[in-house]
RNA sequence: GCUACUGUGGCUCAGUCGGUAGAGCAGCUGAUUCGUAAUCAGCAGGUCGCCGGUUCAAGUCCGGCCAGUAGCUCCA
């Protein structure tokens, strides 16, 4: 028979040979790197047989498919090696993740770290066998009957949920077998480098309301470098990670005494945050944003025009007591709540006053304190709070000025991202309600019409973004900008959203140039997000070591002995009055240590300064990243520091 | 909120079998005034996260709470 390859050529088998044979055909090493197969586009093991006129595409470790084909497979492994040294638990699901894959794993009594040891050595056993992997398929009935013969619970149930007609297939190494969709590779023994990396709880099907079960993490890798490195880039990664970092440079802190989800900005992290909101101020206000200064907090009333007290209710800080309904406890109290979010206080402001057509787009904007009593277990470092400070504005306009509004916003989210040295590292999410949840305000066409107008905006804009369902905000869709930290993990770090609802539930209204009265649209958005989270992806980005305009010191000047204090102080004057943060280290120290000190405290620009320098009036410069650059005259320095300030450089 | 882990001077960590705490760095004091990545000496600093229990005796064992970390759920 003939089948044909991704290059377009032919080649000729025996009969029924399988997508291995037809690897070994072309090259023994392409047999030995081979995962799994794409046949006519479908993966597929290697032991599947082709057919006449197939096409065949072999499928190896160094793509990405063939990467998880090989970390499923560990999966299995792990499965394997949990029956043998736990042969009572019960195995739920076993994915591929990025960078590895987990097993979710209900144990009689729960296990430890320290059982990985035992498990890893487990799972050497059985790479070391060797042992063939086969496939096999039963119907519904046989596959109940074969899990329930192995007590696995959850696998009935995942096979009871499969839709009528779906192929049941199995895998089976050795004594093991699994329930599993597949490919995989021909044999454990193609494993040659993994390693189980941590624990923790896990939902059965993601539901809270369900067990919790155990999920074990592990990665696996081609080769033991490859792990290796990996490993050592998840050290490198902590290094960076903003939740220590930020705490040794003095960025921020927290205190028992003062509660979860509640960092405390220091004078330094304080300084970039000023810096940042005063950047951001300026650049709405050149923008057309008019700048409000609205209540941290409110009556419940105003939530429950918004929307808030039916759909956000337990995500607030509630002062009073409530009943189950919302309402107040004792009967005429009034019930206060701490603002989770600034649009329904920027309405009121847009309600002073008949609004004519001609007052549209009507742009109000404000570094705001907002407050969500997120779960104790939510909390992270500055990445999730319960108090933050959000660049919240909303856009209250025509329908025909949305699309416009919204670029407007693009815009501006882009051009902060570019001064931040961010916008490379961001990606798009175009988040979507799903439909029939009750998490989202209930009218399904305005619904359809708003997602389709973003749509719209989103292709006009040829943007590269991902559609997430079930994860819009609860009036409208979004568009998140989204970041990754550290460790992989991603957030959303700016908003934009269009809101449907506000207009008509507030009973926001415009004279038109017909003279009739009409709802204007709303688009909430953020231009730099969330200052402490923002704040955290900085950390990460640059280690500390913050770009020039935003760094908390800029400069630190280093005086090699006493004589030279005096002209040391006059330099932190001057640069003071130039608008420029410096420091002077006036320690009796030699000035190797101070160098040390400054260089651990990533100050971009040191000064050096002795005897000379105060004869000739000039400045020894330091360049973060670049050493010594030579002594210079002091306005020269001041030109030059000033300059890249303005500008903006990033080094 | 759930699961697991962690909590010892400002920081990083040691503390064996339960017998009243130890180091380095930082800090303070003194000496040194030095030219581009850590000067020397001395001193001081801890109700071992908090509360309770077991015990003759608890940093160590047990329970509760607080806080931190990873993940789940949730989310800017």
């Amino acid at each position: 028979m003939n089948i044909t390859l991704k290059n377009g050529d032919s080649l000729t088998l025996e009969d029924g040979a399988t997508a291995y044979a037809a690897a070994l055909a072309i090259s023994e090493g392409l047999a030995r790197a081979a995962a799994c197969a794409r046949v006519n586009g479908e993966l597929a093991d290697l032991s599947t047989p082709l057919k006449e006129g197939d096409s065949l595409e072999i499928v190896t470790l160094k793509e990405r498919e063939g990467l998880e084909v090989y970390r499923h497979t560990c999966a299995h492994v792990l499965a394997q090696a949990l029956k043998t040294v736990f042969p009572t638990c019960k195995l739920a699901i076993g994915p591929v993740i990025e960078n590895g894959f987990y097993y979710d794993v209900d144990f009689k009594t729960p296990i430890t770290m320290e059982d990985f040891g035992k498990i890893e050595a487990e799972m050497k056993k059985i790479i070391k066998a060797n042992l063939p992997i086969e496939r096999f398929t039963l119907g519904r009935e046989d596959a109940l009957a074969l899990m329930k013969s192995f007590s696995e619970d959850y696998k009935t149930e995942i096979i009871r949920n499969l839709p009528e007609g779906a192929v049941i297939s199995f895998y089976r190494q050795g004594a093991f077998t699994d329930l599993c969709r597949g490919p995989h590779l021909p044999s454990t023994g193609r494993i040659k480098a993994f390693k189980l990396t941590s624990l923790a709880g896990a939902y059965w099907r993601g539901d809270e309301k369900n067990r919790m079960l155990t999920r074990i993490y592990g990665t696996a890798f081609a080769k033991k470098d490859e792990l290796d490195e990996y490993l050592q880039r998840l050290e490198e990664a902590k290094k960076r990670d903003h939740n220590k970092l930020g705490r040794d440079l003095g960025i921020f802190m927290t205190s028992d005494v003062v509660g979860q989800g509640l960092p405390i900005l220091m004078p330094k992290g304080a300084k970039i945050l000023q810096i940042l909101s005063r950047f951001v101020e300026d650049e709405e206000a050149k923008r057309g944003f008019m700048i409000t200064k609205t209540p941290n907090m409110a009556k419940s009333d105003l939530y429950k025009i918004s929307g808030h007290w039916s759909h956000y209710r337990d995500k607030m800080f509630i002062l009073g007591e409530i009943d189950g309904q919302g309402e107040a406890v004792n009967k005429g109290e009034e019930i206060m709540a701490l603002r989770p979010m600034t649009c329904p206080f920027q309405y009121q402001i847009y309600k002073n006053g008949l609004k004519s057509y001609r007052d549209l787009p009507c742009r109000y904007s404000e570094t705001a304190t907002e407050f969500r009593k997120e779960a104790s277990g939510e909390m992270h470092g500055l990445i999730r709070v319960r108090q933050f400070t959000l660049s919240d504005g909303h856009i209250i306009c025509t329908k025909e000025q949305v699309e416009g509004e919204f670029k407007r916003c693009l815009d501006l989210s882009y051009y902060i991202l570019d001064c931040l040295g961010m916008r490379e590292d961001v990606t798009f999410r175009f988040s979507k309600r799903r439909k029939g949840s009750d998490k989202y305000i209930d009218d399904d066409e305005a619904w359809d019409n708003t997602e389709a107008m973003m749509k719209t905006i989103l292709d006009d804009l040829a943007l590269d973004y991902v559609e997430a369902e079930d994860e819009a905000a609860f009036y409208g869709p979004k568009l998140d900008v989204q970041i990754r930290n550290v460790f992989g993990k991603e957030d959303t770090l700016i908003t934009i959203q269009i809101d449907f609802a506000a207009g008509h539930s507030f009973g926001m209204e415009y004279v038109d140039a017909d003279g009739v009265k009409k709802t204007p649209y709303v688009i909430h958005r953020s231009s730099i997000g969330c200052y402490e989270r923002t704040l955290a992806f900085l950390i990460e980005k640059y280690a500390g070591a913050f770009p020039l305009w935003f760094a908390p010191v800029q400069v630190k000047v280093l005086p090699i002995t006493d004589r030279a204090a005096d002209y040391a102080n006059s330099l932190v004057e001057e640069l003071a009055m130039l608008g420029i943060r410096a420091e002077a280290d006036l320690r009796n120290e030699k000035i190797g240590r101070k160098i040390v000190d400054a260089e651990n405290e990533k100050v971009p620009y040191k000064l050096v300064v002795g005897d000379k320098e105060v004869e000739e009036g000039t400045v020894s410069v330091r360049k973060r990243s670049a050493g010594d650059i030579g002594a210079m005259p002091k306005t020269d320095f001041f030109a030059l520091v000033k300059k890249e300030t303005d500008e903006k450089t990033i080094f």
